[in-house]
DNA sequence: CGCATACCTGACCGGATTAGTCAGGTCAGG
DNA sequence: CCTGACCTGACTAATCCGGTCAGGTATGCG
């Protein structure tokens, strides 16, 4: 599972049709001037979410889209996946070379690390993201718009101060 | 951070070198030879690495590559930090479109995100990857390399150092 | 010394992906 | 019918990936 910026843009249109899609379909108009991403670049990915199954479609004025599913039905891991090239893994070969136990414990760690971080995706719905979106709503965020960790630091921590935070 | 193809070719030959490399230093020819990885590929990454302090090069006859620090001193997420780009996020603008309330939760999402998977990283040491592969020299393994969608279960033993927090 | 070894540097390259544009369709409501 | 919106596909500039090539530069050893 690769993570890149194309996942970002798709789960990014999700969230707001997720969010605007209450009563009327969202249209890719409305979402490329919210979130300031190519209107033709937004037909390409909701092409490949419609036809994944996450969102359908209304044609004609004042269509647009909506989520095929409920928001809590829906998780980043999805959105994600829909996009992404839905290429295999180890396309070449993959069976003799891997005969060999050298490449056995990396083998392990792409495996394990993967296992993890797709749990994770899928642990996080768009209700999720929703909900996330209400509190930060409520709460007054124009402190300071500054990345710092004004988000739960839980985590252990950035140890690379010459990189704040940057993209996974 | 992105997660690519390179830094696994990276953090492949890092473990390479913390296997082979108790005595003499490791030559870029014989982790090339041992993992199926191009010379000059390799001489690209091992600059980055040694640049990054995380290897110490020997010159000439007999010389090569050895871990700057021990083993148990160097995470994953180092190696990977190390050999890709040091590209900066949010390269264009990013303090005016950010004001914003819109782009917020996407936002604390791929922080959140980021810091979990970064995390997750920087508890593998090399050192762990080492015993791991140890244990995977014992234990007679030759299962079929097929996985499908359903991720492997495979993973026994506690490939989660850190708890995984469940939502952020 | 001289030379082989091995690191080191930088340019270059084909292919894939990214992000985006353009030009047209097709469906449906007013 | 006409307009709004989806839908499709081809095309592009830029970037990255994985790799090659051609040269350096330092160093051990005979």
């Amino acid at each position: 599972m690769r993570l890149t910026t194309k996942g970002r843009f798709a789960v990014t249109a999700m969230l707001d049709v997720a969010l605007h899609g209450g009563s009327a379909p969202v249209t890719l108009a409305t979402i490329s001037g919210r979130q300031k991403i190519s209107l033709s670049y937004l037909e390409q990915l909701f092409g490949k979410l419609r036809r994944h199954g996450l969102v359908d479609s209304v044609r004609g004025p004042g269509g647009g889209y909506r989520l095929a599913r409920d928001s809590a039905a829906i998780s980043v891991a999805d959105v994600i996946a829909a996009v992404d090239a839905p290429i295999d893994a180890t396309p070449r070969g993959g069976e003799d070379h891997c005969t060999d136990d050298r490449c056995m414990p990396t083998h392990r760690l792409w495996a394990g690390l993967d296992a993890h971080i797709l749990g994770y995706l899928q642990s996080v719905t768009l209700a999720d993201l929703v909900r996330r979106s209400d509190e930060a709503g409520t709460t007054a965020i124009h402190a300071s718009p500054r990345e710092g960790g004004a988000h739960a630091e839980k985590m252990g921590g950035d140890a690379h101060p010459r990189e704040p935070a940057a993209a996974v």
